[in-house]
DNA sequence: AACAAAACTTACTAATTAGTAAGTAAGTTG
DNA sequence: CAACTTACTTACTAATTAGTAAGTTTTGTT
């Protein structure tokens, strides 16, 4: 879920650059709104180019959804992260969809591929759900060690909660696109106050 | 929302049928994934008839924003809705969501739309967002409603907690397609739960 | 029956799409 | 230095895209 990493940040390659921007593109206008081209015309090579090192756009795509799969177990597992406690774990999580609104409202992973599932690359498809799951497992975990040591409430099982949680900021994104800003704040707090509240 | 007003039903003429054709592949493979051909193919006429009746894309996908538009307007201001009380007004809203799930699993049209937005024609997302607002304002009036009557309870102004229960729901359709029904259900139940517990 | 308007089809553009095959230049390694 | 690999470009297909113009059939009206 992280936007970067900002570790021993070399020059990036072609590969690496390529697969920044699908990433962008993918985030601010969807799967089936870029083409070869576009990435080819931006990075300033041609679509062969492209096509070298992802094949076809499902390999490019699939890449892609790994990636971020990878990012979030490693950010997932960072001492920073993983030694929180419940409710900064939480709070960590709101900042990066903090963000991606602030990214110029880019929606996140999850919400840039749902309504599109059906035209995607089966191998996508697994990779997303994986994605969803393993997300969601963790906010479950989270949320369930944040009511058992007093420091959030919520009626009904970690994982009812978690999926709920997730799915609102998720759509969260979608609305700020739509309108601005302001509805995300707006509902971020919503679910804050809910979890929160004594 | 309804999906089909079971009115006196003449054989829809070709207008219409690409109408409906077209938004069951916009709210089943997304704006972008489907073509004049595939709608022309699909209802046994030339793609230039499509082109008669909606010259481009632009116009049918506006067509089709502002049909729902009058659709929702309607379907508020029918006597079996708007004469029910706050909860049943509810379970009223969530049953339109069932009815998109039970319909091949249907996103709804703001979460077809919301993560390919900026590539839509400016009046596609001007109706998008009217849509959006007239559905959170009737349903903010809803829970403001059922609040003071008592049935309902719930943090944070009904204003917040329409934004927040409409995203959600939104976004739940988009989990069903991804994993399947079930989580749905655990979300509709999760939120069911917490709008209604004593 | 005459006429006009509505609802198309046929036939076409020009652009864009993903993808391929063959060639080339620059590094890397034995 | 020779052979090989990596990272491309050039040049091409075949399909699909939205959209148009002109002609034809169907339908409704007087």
């Amino acid at each position: 879920m992280p936007t970067q990493v900002p570790s021993a940040s070399l020059p990036p390659d072609t590969r690496t650059r390529i697969l920044d921007l699908a990433e962008e593109l993918l985030l601010e206008r969807g799967f089936n709104a870029f083409s070869y081209q576009h990435l080819a015309r931006e990075l300033g090579v041609k679509p062969a180019a492209i096509h070298y090192h992802y094949p076809s756009k499902d390999d490019l795509g699939t890449a892609l959804v790994t990636r971020q799969l990878r990012r979030l177990r490693k950010w997932r597992d960072l001492p920073r992260v993983a030694d929180l406690p419940p409710n900064q774990q939480f709070e960590a999580l709101l900042a990066v969809y903090d963000g991606h609104l602030s990214h110029d409202r880019r929606v996140c992973l999850f919400g840039a591929l749902a309504a599109d599932f059906r035209t995607l690359p089966t191998s996508m498809q697994a990779e997303l759900r994986t994605f969803n799951r393993e997300l969601t497992e963790w906010l479950a975990q989270v949320l369930a060690v944040g009511r058992a040591t007093g420091t959030m409430r919520f009626v009904g099982s970690p994982a009812a909660k978690a999926l709920q949680v997730l799915t609102t900021l998720a759509g969260a994104l979608q609305v700020a696109r739509v309108h601005d800003e302001t509805p995300f704040q707006v509902i971020v707090n919503q679910v804050r106050l809910e979890l929160f509240q004594p």
